[in-house]
DNA sequence: GTGACCATGTTCGTAAATGCACAGGTCAGG
DNA sequence: CCTGACCTGTGCATTTACGAACATGGTCAC
């Protein structure tokens, strides 16, 4: 049973009765509906009609596929509607992913995005592994460092992510504040475990800080804030992070060689459905207030 | 939602995940598959699927589509399976139609033919009017007469009805037998109350019997019946019907002029079923035993 | 009866859908 | 690092399917 036009043109023709009528309803030649209809019917061997001069009467096959392709029609038109409804509104799934250090900043954002459009799911991905965009695993992605240049890829600027480095109270009420590069080797630094890391600041770091004095590694962002915040030692965030929140002390304001270029990234098959195209001019609308740091 | 072949191949695509996968099972070439899905993304305004290297993968709209067209293509199988199944065997409903004359010899036939096919659902129809293939209303109509020759109509010859005429024993016994035509003024006869009935008997008793010795008329073949019973006169009776009833005595042997052609009619359309063929088959089989009357 | 109208059915030229061949890319395995 | 297998994507030639016109037959109203 394939060749599922024909089906369609058989149904039509059973509800309304003429070849004639059917064609009209079709779009079509009536030649193309008789034409569609001999070929099915030779296909499986039996008639579906009776013809006669006021039109066609379906037979007992014929009655049967009416009331299947029917059906047919019937789910199809809500299928189209649900496609086309989920089309020009923000509804279903938002699957967004990020590097992990921006969780705290994203997450208010997609809450409050979230919040105006009701309908929405929102999956935040977060992982050890890039989620790919090319299968479909996200909608959108935020990736720092580097502008992506994925073919497939729709890549916009999003913002200028400040970095500062910052340390608890704790930390500062026991090691005090460095004043400079001299200092360094009296305190103790929280660096990512990875020495090829592209980030500005952990080049930096490795850089400048003596070996000895980086005593807190790790592979997670978000492992290295709560070390931070434990008075583990210096590390760098997000300037909108580290100035907002009053546990922290600021040893340094965030250096333009710190900051790293934040993308939107999307898939090019996405990028034009208006669900995506929502999230993206909410995301930048509201860039400045959470992401970037005033100077 | 129309052009339901792009939605076909939508769904083997969003099943397979790959498009030369659903070319081969459509067998189609790739690129018509291609066409397809763009056709169908660009009449919804939304992505069906994200491509990538290593094929399609269903977007939401996708999966939604996948889901409804499995559900689809279920449905056109079971359907095929239904109509090829119907059109192997002998089920269903058996529409079949003659002049009332006959139901008492076709009745007994088809209960038999019934016996053989359980499946099958018999509708003897019988009425004031003709009932017409063209329109579907039967597959099988038994005529009497001439060979009709209307068209898209497959005429077979089916029997010689032999005609005799037959009274009731309470008739013979208040009236007699009549020895020859000169007789018939002082008996009373059964006639359909149409002078222009082509059928022979009636065209011989208009012609040969006084006219007011048909005393008893009637458009209706079965009260004529009953009226010869209950002793109103004589009456022309299929042989068959008045030799086997004790009730009746055979006023006048079957004559040939008095027999009429019986045809079996079917819709050129039915006529190649398997249920027609099958039918048409027993009928003639058992012609002999039931209409015509052997000398 | 007769003409108007509507239906199916067929033929033929054309346009749209299809198949083909090739390019470009990714991924897995040696 | 390279190679082969497999996938998508695209321009071009071809075939299939379609639409226009006409023929034919039947029904209904007048």
């Amino acid at each position: 049973m394939d060749n599922w036009d024909e089906i369609r043109t058989a149904y039509q023709v059973a509800q309304l009765g003429t070849v004639s009528g059917a064609a009209e309803v079709l779009g079509v030649h009536h030649a193309t509906v008789i034409r569609h209809i001999d070929a099915l019917e030779g296909r499986l061997g039996v008639k579906l009609f009776q013809r006669h001069a006021r039109g066609y009467t379906a037979t007992e096959a014929g009655e049967d596929l009416l009331r299947v392709a029917r059906a047919t029609d019937d789910q199809f038109s809500q299928l189209a509607g649900r496609i086309k409804g989920r089309g020009s509104d923000v509804s279903g799934e938002l699957v967004i992913t990020s590097l992990d250090f921006l969780a705290p900043q994203l997450a208010p954002l997609l809450t409050e995005f979230q919040r105006q459009n009701p309908e929405l799911v929102v999956r935040y991905l977060i992982g050890d592994r890039l989620f790919r965009l090319e299968y479909g695993e996200a909608h959108v992605a935020i990736r720092a460092g580097a502008a992506p240049d994925q073919p497939d890829n729709v890549v916009q600027p999003y913002a200028q992510l400040a970095v500062g480095a910052y340390a608890s109270r704790d930390y500062v009420a026991q090691f005090g504040i460095p004043q400079g590069p001299e200092d360094y080797h009296k305190h103790r630094f929280i660096a990512a475990d990875n020495r090829d890391s592209r980030a500005p600041y952990h080049k930096w770091l490795w850089a400048t800080v003596p070996e000895e004095s980086v005593t807190w590694r790790s592979t997670s962002g978000a492992a290295m804030e709560a070390a931070l915040r434990a008075g583990a030692g210096i590390g760098g965030l997000p300037a909108a992070m580290g100035r907002n929140d009053p546990q922290l002390v600021e040893i340094h304001a965030p250096r333009p060689d710190w900051s790293s270029a934040l993308w939107l990234v999307t898939h090019v098959d996405l990028h034009r459905t208006s669900k995506v195209q929502a999230v993206l001019r909410f995301l930048k609308e509201h860039a400045e207030d959470a992401v970037t740091c005033p100077e």
